[in-house]
DNA sequence: TATATCTATGTAGATCTCTACATGCAAGCG
DNA sequence: CGCTTGCATGTAGAGATCTACATAGATATA
């Protein structure tokens, strides 16, 4: 069983957010209304602790999309656990952030 | 002969700044007092022309350094010959930008 | 001269990442 | 119990990039 450390409320909060889609930290800040010095330290802590792994987007693709790079973050499976364990915890998580949804319907 | 298109000041500031150094956008903002809606349009318009040349930094590099990647510009044989015809026209360009000096005496 | 077009600039802000430091809180230790 | 130490958070802003639109200036054309 799950002998993790709980998570905090935010780094819960924000591990859900990055599992409701393919996100990135401004996203999170969107979804969430958390401020960037908020979010960016957590997700440095949470990649030290390998709930995630962060991956640059291509360079290319930024250029094609006239903006700067993003960095995607993706849950390891450790990070997938701790996360399912928070949401026995709080039920009210999953509520939080709206799932991406497909577009066009 | 230089039968190039005249530079515009602002163009000419701005090459005049990236050959002083190693320099990319930000720091061309910081030396020219310029604000980021002139510069990185007039680097577009720069590139575009073929006066300047675009590279992104190594994503490791700014990781390791703790920031946002950058994007290095190089001038290039035109860049340099449009430049240099700039610098006769106006003399006093050399002066407004600090040669960007060797660390350690 | 009047009009049309084209380009550069200015204004205003969005997109995206990151830190340094202060505070607060919890855990361990004497 | 009081102290230290360590971690998470909040505050405040820096470091970088980029755009869309309005206006102004230059050039061409009728």
């Amino acid at each position: 069983m799950a002998d993790e450390p709980r998570l905090s409320h935010t780094s819960a909060l924000i591990l859900q957010a990055l599992d409701t889609g393919h996100l990135y930290g401004y996203t999170v800040m969107e979804v969430t209304g958390l401020p960037s010095g908020t979010i960016y330290p957590a997700l440095r802590r949470l990649e030290r602790d390998r709930f995630i792994q962060s991956r640059w987007e291509r360079l290319s693709v930024a250029d094609a999309a006239l903006r700067p790079p993003r960095k995607y973050y993706q849950l390891t499976q450790s990070g997938e656990a701790v996360l399912e364990a928070a949401r026995k915890r709080y039920p009210l998580l999953a509520k939080l952030t709206p799932t991406k949804e497909v577009p066009d319907r």
